[in-house]
DNA sequence: ATGGTAGGACGCCTA
C-alpha cells in the first residue's frame, strides 16, 4: 500500500465528525492533517478516530478560534507545537513517522487568512499574515533528526494565476495579492519547498480547494481558489504518485468551504 | 458596488 496523507480544513471538527468519519472511511489515508478544528484539546473526538482504525492523534486545539490535528493509522512522535507571532495561536504542529526506511517530519499548517482589507498599515490582522509568512522561513525543507519532510496545510494564499477563478478580478482580494503569493513562493522556494500538487498538475490547468460559503451556487459559477497545499523536500518528489482535489466533499452534508487534498507516494 | 454564508458561543468575532 502506498503512503496516503490527506489535509482538509475542517471548519469544526466536532460539528462535521460525520463527514470526516465518511471520508476516512472511504478514502482510509495514512495520515489526515485537519485545520480549523476550533476544538480545545479536551473536548476532541479521539476515540471516534480510534474507532475507525486511527490508534495515533495529535492535537494543538485552542477555545473557539483555529486549530490543528494529525490524526493517524501508524505511529507518529509529536516533535514540535510552534507558535507563531507571539500571538498563542494553534496553527501549526509537527509530528515524525517512519516511512520504508526513512524518517520522515510531517508540519501541518493553518495560516492566518489575514481580514478584508489588503493593507498591513491598516489591517493588523493582513499584518500578521504577512510576519506569518515571514516566520515560516524557519520551516526549511531539510531539518536534521528527518530524512525527508512534508509540510501541508492550509496556508490561505493561491499564488499561481491558476489558483483562482479570475487572476484579475482577485489582484487586490486577501489570498491573492502580489505581497502575498511572492512571499509565500519565496518562503517556499527559499526553504527547499517543492509544490507537489503543481508537479503533479502544472498549470494551465486550474486547481481550486477552497470555494466560498457566500456564493449562491458554489458549483454552477465555479469561483474557486486553490488555499490548500502539500509540499515536500526534493527528494520524495520522485515518490509522488498522485495528488486528488476531493472536489465532491464541497457537495456533502453540511460540508466545509474546504475540500480535502489527498497525496500518495511510493512509499511503505 | 454591495453583500452574500457559516461556526463558536451567546454578543460579536473570525473566516
Amino acid at each position: 500500500m502506498p503512503l496516503c496523507i490527506a489535509t482538509w480544513n475542517i471548519n469544526s471538527v466536532r460539528l462535521r465528525l460525520p463527514i470526516v468519519e465518511k471520508f476516512l472511511r472511504e478514502h482510509q489515508p495514512d495520515l489526515l492533517c485537519l485545520q480549523e478544528t476550533k476544538c480545545p484539546d479536551d473536548l476532541f473526538p479521539v476515540e471516534a478516530f480510534h474507532a475507525l482504525g486511527y490508534p495515533f492523534v495529535a492535537i494543538s486545539g485552542q477555545k473557539g478560534y483555529h486549530g490543528v490535528a494529525t490524526i493517524s493509522r501508524r505511529p507518529v512522535e509529536v516533535t514540535e507545537k510552534r507558535e507563531f507571532c507571539r500571538k498563542g495561536d494553534c496553527r501549526h504542529i509537527a509530528t515524525r513517522f517512519q516511512a520504508g526506511d526513512r524518517s520522515v517530519l510531517l508540519h501541518n499548517f493553518y495560516v492566518p487568512a489575514g481580514g478584508d482589507e489588503p493593507d498591513p498599515e491598516i489591517n493588523p490582522k493582513f499584518r500578521h499574515k504577512l510576519d506569518f509568512i515571514e516566520e515560516m522561513r524557519d520551516v526549511a525543507a531539510a531539518r536534521e533528526g528527518a530524512d525527508a519532510s512534508i509540510l501541508v496545510g492550509d496556508l490561505n494564499i493561491a499564488p499561481l494565476v491558476e489558483d483562482v477563478w479570475s487572476h484579475k478580478q482577485l489582484l487586490k482580494v486577501v489570498s491573492h495579492t502580489p505581497v502575498e503569493t511572492e512571499g509565500l513562493e519565496s518562503m517556499r522556494v527559499g526553504g527547499g519547498w517543492q509544490d507537489l500538487m503543481r508537479i503533479h498538475t502544472p498549470p494551465p490547468e486550474k486547481i481550486y480547494t477552497w470555494w466560498s460559503y457566500r456564493a449562491r451556487d458554489w458549483e454552477a459559477t465555479d469561483r474557486g481558489r486553490r488555499l490548500d497545499h502539500v509540499w515536500s523536500s526534493e527528494n520524495l518528489v520522485e515518490s509522488l504518485r498522485g495528488i486528488e482535489v476531493l472536489k465532491e466533499a464541497r457537495g456533502w452534508e453540511r460540508p466545509s468551504d474546504h475540500v480535502p487534498v489527498i497525496a500518495r507516494f511510493a512509499l511503505d
